[in-house]
DNA sequence: TCATATAGGGATAAATTAGTCCCCTATTGC
DNA sequence: GCAATAGGGGACTAATTTATCCCTATATGA
């Protein structure tokens, strides 16, 4: 397993909540468990651009941090559920905040995400080919 | 500079609004600057564990996603005065609720922390060490 | 017998982000 | 001339995070 070099700052609660909220595919594990998707294979499915192994890792962050559950039922095939604990379910107005300001300015943001994107010179995709798919 | 060779996800307000404010210090540059501390030299004195070099660049982001504007006034030694757009501002209520969310579990989320890097084997610092200041 | 589904992990590589070092500009003050 | 102040930036390295590849186990169905 990889080993931190360097502490965390732990000092206020922005540090706090990043702390247990940074990661790629975290929050939206979290939504998607408060939505009902509780077995692996579900957020897997939800979350195709996420490598198996990755979504893995961010649920055992999840569950040691204490913001989610993770149920083993001893069957065959194994079946495993995860359920947001209290402290979890606390986080979800404030995930939704996130996403609702997201979506409020979904425009802006896209175009300046791309705008800068765009600037960085190899330009990976015109904000052209981003809108329409001709191909 | 860095050149991306995947792009991001940008198909949710969830994917949108963490590109914009991944980066270990703009949630806090957004905050202090909100605060009223606008100048560089300010910034880095509120967020003395960051890198100067650190700082421009993620200011730069800022600026570049409008949710900053950067002032330039033209005399010697020179002065720079960041402010929030009118967009940035609307962010503000949502750094402060995960502010909040952070300071009201505080103590939990500190100990799950805590936790979770000892365990990580080496033990960057005991549970012990982090609280009373022993040396 | 072989493929599928379900859940998971070790080793390693690639991508990304953060940090260090050193240098530049121009003026005021000693 | 030399130091300090204020704000930057290039080149490079280190730290961290994400992704890829491949392997384990068991029961069911074709």
């Amino acid at each position: 397993m990889y080993e931190r070099k360097t502490l965390p700052n732990l000092n206020c609660g922005l540090d706090l909540i990043g702390e247990v909220l940074y990661g790629k595919w975290k929050i939206r594990l979290l939504w998607f468990i408060h939505q009902g998707h509780k077995r692996p294979s579900q957020l897997q499915r939800r979350i195709p651009d996420a490598a198996r192994r990755v979504l893995n890792i961010q649920l055992k962050e999840l569950e040691d941090h204490e913001l989610i559950t993770r149920k083993i039922y001893p069957v065959v095939p194994p079946k495993v559920e995860y359920d947001l604990t209290e402290l979890g379910k606390t986080l979800i107005p404030v995930i939704s905040a996130l996403g609702n300001w997201g979506d409020t300015n979904e425009e802006h943001l896209r175009s300046v995400i791309l705008k800068r994107l765009n600037s960085e010179s190899g330009s990976l995709i015109s904000e052209h080919e981003a809108e329409s798919d001709s191909r």
